[in-house]
DNA sequence: ATAATGATTGTAACCACTTACAATTAGAAA
DNA sequence: TTTCTAATTGTAAGTGGTTACAATCATTAT
């Protein structure tokens, strides 16, 4: 059986009291009992049960993490560098994986917080910035733990969030594209993508600054799935039997990728026939040829503050409750800027 | 404040231990009473203490993860599937991500032990299948938990792993790639990927079977980041220029796409002039043209089996130590075959 | 009607820790 | 030496569950 404090009391010839305050770093104990009791310990690889700790304080040093799909390039980067900064603070995660489903992510809040987790990470959640029944169940959790949201915003009390300026960023991409002489752009878009409509927004607010007239007809929504390229490539290419277009942006790495496959398919060539913009900046981006210019909307950084500011509020500081990144568009060869 | 298993005894009437075997679905309850309580319960969004629960259970009826990096693609998905099918049959996961630290590991695991975890599940350890110093620590740890490897394999026990035939795999890609006429096969290989030795050993096979000679001055190592694409193209540049080969096999994908840039900047045509194969049959596969030929370790069979058995492992029930799967050479536009 | 049996339920001990508060100790001041 | 104070330590009461065992209840056989 697993010694208990009582056996490293007993063996330190102290009370499990003063055992405890060791263990959790208590000002109160005299440094040569501390010694003593910290000696003991290691001599008999005693390590404190979790589950008792936890019921005393109440808090098992533990973040939930909740997002759609780890598998996604974009999402995994996020967890790995949450995951990076919370074990460097201290903190374990708990990752749970909802799928993309709305009902899954409610029975997970629920349970992490049953976990007594000290706050919960929403990260890729699409979220509309107002207070709206789809996300009851937020404003629910938030009265138990802060609610930290990676590229997403919610003004709540209780939730914190970091963001990418998605909109200007797109929008910049688009004016960028159209100053190096690119005439007709047509924007992609996706569900799984995150602030999909911010995007959408600082892409037409470009084209209109521009006078381009129409531009509703220029943005097209794709709704398959992201890793079926040929299903990309068939998207793109049908938009072109009806539209005529010059130049890309796309909501996501991936949707640019079948752009660029389109192109050398019909020996478009890259970028002088046709530029493309990816978003996300992922790996995918190396992968083609040319290299995909893409935006990177400041994932470290923002997994950064995001830790940052969960810790200030478990410290009880006051703390920002919305950090706002801007978006730098990587070059590479899909553009002529 | 939470409300706690006398609120809902009080309210229904009965007394903390029927609450109790409610909550555990113990048989010996009136239906009549196992209702109502059920109803108090639902009616007051009644959720267990799980540190509680734990401490009496001795389980928190979760699992740790120990993986190298969780924003790998592999890996990820390795991660992603355990979370499901974990989640699926009513157990947590708690991941840990060891940046390929072999210290880290070693901390993790303790930390994990200390969390109480049912099993901990490791993903991509590069394992060699002896005990030796370097997996002391798994060893301690199999004493207290059922360990399970996923895509690697370590005879010990309670010890779990599930495998693909790496090495009769790329056996096979190899021979087929000989088959269709290609003459000189290089393998490029790296550190970071699973099984490497097996792999290597594969093609060393293959290529003695057609009586090659100096197999080994075929062989090469590539040390750099699998992310980036110009250094990979650099290092098989720098092959060619003293080796002359027709046909690569690579033991991630990774490298077979620095393959693929490779022949594109040369103006080598695909397959014509050079044949590629990849391993791990990523999404990466579909981002190059043409599309990436790559082996299926089939990992998503392996994630399922390697659940199936802990979850017979945990209920006590004699199960396999070792599953093997054998791989699969999905076919796309970068072979001839 | 009574006893025996099995189904249901309750009592209370236990799990391994934290922490408020009380008790003790040591050192300084009187 | 005595008294006071602060530092250190111990006692014991939670913490929210599980579960062995005892008690009660209902049912059936005698």
């Amino acid at each position: 059986m697993a010694l208990t404090i009582y056996d490293i009391s007993q063996k330190a010839g102290v009370s499990i009291a003063t055992v405890s305050r060791v263990l959790n770093g208590n000002d109160n104990v005299k440094a040569s009992t501390r010694e003593k009791v910290l000696r003991i310990i290691e001599e008999n690889d005693y390590t404190p049960n979790a589950f008792a700790r936890g019921m005393g304080l109440g808090s098992m040093r533990t973040v939930g993490i909740l997002c759609a799909d780890s598998s996604d390039m974009f999402l995994a980067k996020a967890v790995y560098y949450l995951q990076q900064e919370l074990q460097a603070n201290g903190y374990e995660s708990l990752l749970c994986c909802t799928g993309y489903n709305q009902d899954a992510k409610k029975n997970y809040l629920e349970l992490l917080l049953s976990k007594k987790v000290d706050s919960i990470i929403l990260v890729g959640s699409n979220f509309i910035a107002e207070a709206d029944a789809e996300n009851q169940h937020i404003m629910d959790a938030s009265k138990q733990v802060p609610i930290m949201l990676l590229n997403a915003a919610f003004d709540y009390p209780n939730v914190y969030s970091t963001l990418c300026d998605d909109q200007a960023a797109v929008n910049e991409a688009a004016t960028s594209l159209m100053d190096s002489g690119v005439k007709e752009l047509v924007y992609l878009f996706d569900s799984y993508s995150y602030s999909g409509n911010k995007k959408l927004k600082g892409f037409k607010n470009a084209l209109k600054d521009r006078n381009v007239s129409d531009v509703e007809s220029r943005v097209f929504y794709y709704n398959g799935k992201l890793d079926d390229f040929v299903a990309i490539t068939d998207f793109v290419e049908n938009i072109a039997k009806k539209t005529k277009f010059s130049g890309v942006v796309a909501s996501c790495d991936a949707l640019a990728i079948g752009a660029v496959k389109y192109a050398q398919k019909h020996g478009l060539s890259i970028p002088e026939d046709l530029s493309i913009i990816g978003y996300n900046d992922s790996i995918m981006t190396a992968c083609c040829t040319p290299e995909l210019t893409s935006i990177d909307n400041k994932l470290e950084t923002q997994t950064h503050q995001l830790i940052q500011t969960l810790l200030g509020v478990l410290d009880k500081k006051e703390m920002p409750t919305r950090a706002v990144f801007s978006g730098n568009i990587v070059k590479r060869g899909t553009t002529r800027f």
